[in-house]
DNA sequence: CCTCAAATACTCGGATCCGAGCGATCGGAG
DNA sequence: CTCCGATCGCTCGGATCCGAGTATTTGAGG
């Protein structure tokens, strides 16, 4: 059990059992997707996994019309404790990630200074607008809901920053000529 | 062909014809296992999805000793195309990640303040030590090659201390109280 | 009252990921 | 010359991921 979505359903089930397509339905409409990738598919094997490890069961099962049935998960007590370890682990420790875009700044001499320039430029406008819609709707929910429950979004909204400063320097550092271009690519 | 792992060989490949053993040998001596996750089982399964799509092609099959045969692998046209149109791409449009950490503040209240705190000057203390390794390794690297070739530990560095840079603050308002910390974890 | 888009609720199978092996061979210590 | 650990080079299969598809029901608009 790696995924995160696995820790998002603990934390969900913490207020109250729900079956899953219910647990899809409140994260995406709180904006959790954000955070959690959370696709269907993985949804129904990550509830599977979780029953595995006895972190969560099943309560009961529910047929409202002629609808599929539902099937109502709710915590254990060994799923509440896990999912307060899971937040602490990976708060703790920094896990190795490999953000796309490293791999392909890793390879940013293909392009040649005039398309790195132009890409960067792109990516930045990219990156800005980014970081207005999540200040928007950080803003927006700072109306309902305590800072600390939307603290992600500040943390989000950092970290773009931080890129989009890191690109626009770059850009700048190779369209004045502070960047040298090698021949060979390497 | 999504993974990254298939631009680092088709990077790898615009030098000179290499066999996989070959490839994660030389991505792992430069240091680019940084910026992509090479694993044996995956390095197969890419090079196989790379020949697919026509990009690099079984140059010559070398058998020395009573060893396994190597499998040459080359670039095609195609594939020198393919691999500038990737990392255009990609530093273009900003993809949708899910670092591990984001999901994990999204639940940072289930801490507890004393515990949140903890956690994060634990982490604080990691990325510290994570930026003094990648600035140490990026000046020697400077040593050996230009500046532009490992451009990527400059970026990773930024990042690194933006986080850190939050992760203190947030911990310190948390301590001051600026932070406050409702009864219900939602 | 009828229609059609949206929401409800889940399944399925192909694609991908990746660590644990496996069977060599090489280099150096004794 | 012989043993052993490191390196070479790859395969395999289980686990996971996830989008597309399925089948129903509700609700708003005409």
């Amino acid at each position: 059990m790696k995924n995160p979505l696995g820790m998002a359903v603990l934390g969900l089930l913490l207020e109250s059992p729900l079956h899953p397509h219910a647990m899809a339905a409140t994260l995406r409409d709180r904006g959790m997707d954000r955070a959690f990738k959370v696709t269907t598919g993985s949804l129904y094997d990550v509830v599977r996994a979780l029953v595995r490890e006895g972190w969560i069961e099943a309560r009961e099962t529910v047929k409202v019309g002629a609808r599929p049935e539902r099937t109502i998960y709710g915590l254990t007590a060994a799923g509440q404790e896990e999912f307060t370890r899971w937040v602490d682990r990976l708060v703790r420790e920094p896990q190795a990630e490999f953000p796309k875009f490293l791999s392909a700044v890793s390879y940013l001499g293909a392009l040649g200074p005039a398309g790195a320039v132009e890409a960067l430029r792109e990516r930045a406008d990219r990156l800005r607008a980014s970081v207005e819609e999540i200040r928007r709707s950080h803003a927006a929910a700072l109306g309902e809901v305590p800072r600390l429950f939307v603290i992600e979004a500040e943390y989000a909204a950092r970290m773009t920053e931080a890129e989009l400063a890191w690109v626009e320097e770059v850009a700048g550092e190779i369209e004045a000529g502070g960047l040298a271009w090698p021949e060979e690519g390497r």
